[in-house]
DNA sequence: CTCGAGGTGGTGGTCAGACCAGTGGACATC
DNA sequence: GATGTCCACTGGTCTGACCACCACCTCGAG
């Protein structure tokens, strides 16, 4: 007769650990809002009942999570901050180098984010949010003659202004992280062979379509030419598999 | 005359960041891989010349990073690990719940994420797969009388092989974060005044439709399907002006 | 009276040294 | 050869101390 079910592993909890949790339950149930400040670390001291070391392994997990930040000498202590997207793209651009993410998976998650980002842009945008696209393009426009690297970071600003503009935070931050994980694999596996010049050119015309677009309000055309200028952009990276996967994408 | 360009703010920095740095880089390069191990902590207070606190702050950061595991009495010890989504997926979660995301901006990602990823699996799904989303739909099935927990744990494992049949494992990380944020958002915030018997029926005859559209190879059909019943499920938490923004997301 | 200089207490950053519980392997025992 | 004991070493925690730095307050010069 065997037991009836079988035991699960026990592991010790870091007392740091328990810490952590108590204020990341704060700040998630709006106890503890950006801007609030926490007690010095010594007042954690003996409200924890743990040692300022251990309290320290506490803050600096809580500081790496991008959940608040500590300056030395502040009397008034660590502040909560606003959750910022940076932390996470450095975390999702390492999970996509570190476990070997394919440049088929990449790509293919920045078509469908972009394109929702597009998509709703066209819905949502103010004015001032096209005026943003617009000089983005101007800068392309003027990134030209200045190379590749000018003429990406130019890039990134439209689809970061698109991105803004579809009023999504969420969508946002993910579109973005990817966007660097994008660039980054680019960057390390691709050589420059391709003919760059007409391939900026013509990617600097997909972008003006998608603006007018935007601007149009034509979020159905505008999300189908973003997803087709960025399958236009990388197709020659990719075998005829991964392009087939891709046009699955496409309407 | 004025300085041809302006100074950036300096920011004193920590030993143990740099020690974060350091120990990153060397994962980053693949100089450290996954199941390597790291010097036991009193041999890196001498490598890196900093106090063991220092040392130990660098490695609940890198621990808390999902970049290393470390055991007490493991003599050998800490270890590398390899990158784990779960990690992200908490990280994600965690930015949705405590940046206050509004319930639109989580469900128009969710109707994004899971119609995309709908898209892809009736286009790349293998026969095992569909069994899975076959197997899941029965347990929601199942589930019907065991009340909106268990079947919402069902549904859960249906979109879930939905994603894994999408072959992008990227697009299966953020679209398991952002399922896991909505449902605690709705966990916390909404009341179960709704008629959960008639919702949950209607859901899983919209489940049961995208499965057989999977199932068909009907790529653009299933993801279609896919929206409207995210839509139709938690139209009735939104008011006008944001259902309207997430109609613009449907065809 | 105003206003700057300097003191002062508190803060985070770092350190050294210590103790404990737990691990895993060497070793002696059966 | 299997068993049990022992021990070196690990990570987890604590204590107490020192430093540089910041904000505030006091006080004396004008």
């Amino acid at each position: 007769m065997t037991l009836p079910t079988a035991f699960t592993p026990v592991r010790p909890v870091r007392l740091s650990e328990r810490i952590v949790e108590q204020i990341e339950a704060r700040i998630a149930s709006g106890e503890l809002r950006p801007g609030q400040r926490l007690p010095s670390e010594r007042e954690l001291v003996t409200q924890f009942g743990a040692s300022r070391s251990t309290v320290r392994e506490a803050l600096r997990v809580l500081e790496a999570g991008g959940l608040l930040r500590s300056r030395p000498g502040d009397p008034l202590g660590p502040e909560i901050i606003a959750p910022d997207a940076i932390h996470l793209e450095r975390q999702l651009s390492r999970l996509a180098t570190t476990s070997r993410m394919t440049l088929v998976e990449l790509v293919g998650s920045r078509m469908i984010l972009d394109a929702a980002a597009t998509r709703l842009a066209a819905r949502l945008r103010t004015e001032a949010e096209v005026a943003e696209m617009a000089a983005a393009v101007e800068a392309m426009q003027a990134a030209l003659d200045d190379g590749p690297v000018a003429f990406s970071e130019a890039d990134l600003a439209f689809h970061e202004a698109v991105a803004r503009a579809s009023h999504n935070r969420l969508l946002q931050v993910c579109s973005a992280a990817v966007r660097d994980a994008v660039l980054r694999l680019i960057a390390t596996r691709i050589s420059g062979d391709a003919d760059t010049i007409a391939l900026m050119q013509l990617s600097l015309d997909h972008h003006r379509t998608v603006l007018e677009l935007i601007r149009r309000g034509d979020g159905e055309g505008a999300a189908r030419d973003c997803t087709r200028s960025l399958f236009a952009y990388y197709a020659i990276q990719l075998d005829e598999a991964d392009r087939e996967t891709l046009r699955a994408l496409m309407d």
